[in-house]
DNA sequence: CGGCTTTGACCTGCGC
DNA sequence: GCGCAGGTCAAAGCCG
């Protein structure tokens, strides 16, 4: 009878965990823990919250004890605490845990399809009419890799299909990666389509080609949005907007904002942001179409990018590989159903690929990759084919960890992220944050500020 | 006074 | 065809 009680009382205790914040106790107790475990207890309270519910049985002693009760009193108490600290300390590296392995994940699934779509178009391009035997011919772990890596003209966009959805931390979309590893900053005009196999030339970004792009389907326009943590009511991205409608989502008690680009007349790129339902700190933006005039530095960061995704989900959306789908996905935050759409994520603050100690949040996202979100269908058959080729997609996920040049993009993204003010977006003078020592910085990596 | 935000009305696409 | 929801328009008000 004594051990439900008592179990319901950790219950509830993990569940005020939730909205408590775990590091104002857990220097002050952790000696204790260290106590009973010194004494020779089973102290190895991480195991599980079961664990705890056999300490707190000596407690209960108290009960038909009346002398020394002051002292015994916080025994109990005291090791609460600790099975609470336990518990949080447990979820956080259970949590970090987990994301550390969506993240690889993502990561991993992102390189396959990359390399996939790289052969294909090298195989296409060397030999036409062997299309269908692209990754057979290619040596693996060798130059496919580290050309795919050297910076070319054309852009990079790490790919994947996220299929995981059961967990509720999660954003409801799906990831897809975008690094982009070149050297230059290439004007949104310039950009090229590395994934639209009928596309052998640079593709002019503006709407119109988008359009023509998807020409069988009409009214059908890509949008990118980007998710970023911030307090500002909008996401400084460096253009000039206004305000020209708001709307109440269905699911979402945040108001979505509409936002139309007023650098220039007629400029027809509009923004939608909206707060996240489940995280108010977590703003998206979704941007549509791209501008027709020149942009400052710190908006042609993102509107490159932006544009770059979204003629390749439309292009995508479009080519016979059709690995890329519209984005129908039922999100709170965009519900776009009508729209392929792509996510920007800023909000990871992990990196997969090299575990952070309980940094200071500063630090955080100085490994933070750039996540683009994306649909989540289930693998396409280029993906499917591409599994075997583990050790390849290794290689490749070592040359990017590697990459001098890579990590000198995730510095500026994240500098430019950390360092860029509030308000920066009608400023056009506060261009992206430079690096100091990473001379190639791809400006092409977002300059979000995210408070 | 010009530019911006607010907000209700209207339009359009989509699902049933 | 109807209803719903997203998206846009435009008048009114606010602000520097």
């Amino acid at each position: 009878m004594d051990r439900p009680v008592q179990e319901t009382m950790l219950l509830c205790l993990a569940d005020d965990t939730e909205s408590t914040n775990p590091i104002k106790e857990v220097d002050f107790f952790s000696q204790n823990r260290r106590q009973d475990v010194a004494e020779g207890r089973q102290g190895d309270a991480e195991d599980s919250p079961a664990h705890g519910a056999t300490y707190v049985h000596t407690g209960l002693d108290l009960l038909t004890v009346n002398s020394q009760a002051s002292k015994e009193e916080k025994k109990p108490k005291n090791k609460l605490t600790t099975l609470r600290i336990e518990l949080i300390r447990v979820r956080d590296e259970n949590r970090r845990l987990r994301s550390m392995m969506d993240q690889l994940t993502q990561s991993y699934t992102a390189l396959q399809c990359q390399l996939l779509q790289v052969m294909r178009q090298r195989e296409h391009e060397i030999c036409p009419t062997q299309v269908g035997k692209m990754c057979v011919s290619v040596p693996e772990g060798e130059s496919s890799a580290h050309q795919f890596m050297q910076p070319q003209p054309t852009r990079m966009w790490s790919i994947n299909g996220n299929s995981k959805d059961d967990d509720d931390d999660r954003e409801h979309s799906s990831s897809l990666n975008i690094s982009s590893n070149d050297h230059s900053i290439i004007p949104s005009a310039e950009r090229v389509d590395v994934f639209s196999e009928g596309n052998n030339g640079p593709m002019p970004m503006q709407e119109s080609s988008c359009a023509d792009t998807s020409s069988d389907l009409p009214r059908r326009r890509a949008r990118v949005s980007v998710r970023a943590r911030s307090n500002a009511p909008m996401i400084g991205d460096g253009c000039q907007w206004r305000k020209y409608g708001q709307k109440m989502a269905k699911g979402n008690p945040c108001p979505r904002a509409y936002y139309r680009c007023t650098m220039a007349v007629g400029c027809p790129v509009r923004k939608q942001v909206q707060r996240c339902a489940e995280d108010k700190t977590l703003l998206v933006a979704t941007y549509e179409g791209n501008h027709n005039h020149p942009l400052p530095p710190a908006a042609k960061a993102l509107a490159s990018t932006t544009s770059a995704a979204a003629a390749m989900l439309l292009s995508g959306s479009t080519g016979s590989g059709g690995f890329l789908h519209p984005f129908p996905h039922a999100s709170t935050m965009a519900p776009l159903s009508a729209f392929p759409t792509i996510a920007l994520d800023l909000t990871q603050s992990v990196n997969p690929l090299q575990q952070l100690p309980q940094a200071h949040p500063a630090a955080v996202p100085l490994a933070m990759p750039l996540f683009m979100h994306g649909h989540p269908q289930k693998p396409p058959q280029a993906l499917q084919l591409g599994l075997q080729r583990g050790a390849m997609v290794d290689t490749v996920t070592a040359a990017i960890t590697t990459d001098p040049n890579f990590a000198a993009a995730l510095a500026a993204a994240v500098t430019s992220i950390v360092g860029s003010a509030p308000r920066s977006a009608a400023g056009a003078s506060s261009g992206p944050h430079v690096v100091p020592g990473s001379p190639q910085l791809p400006k092409s990596c977002t300059t979000f500020s995210t408070n």
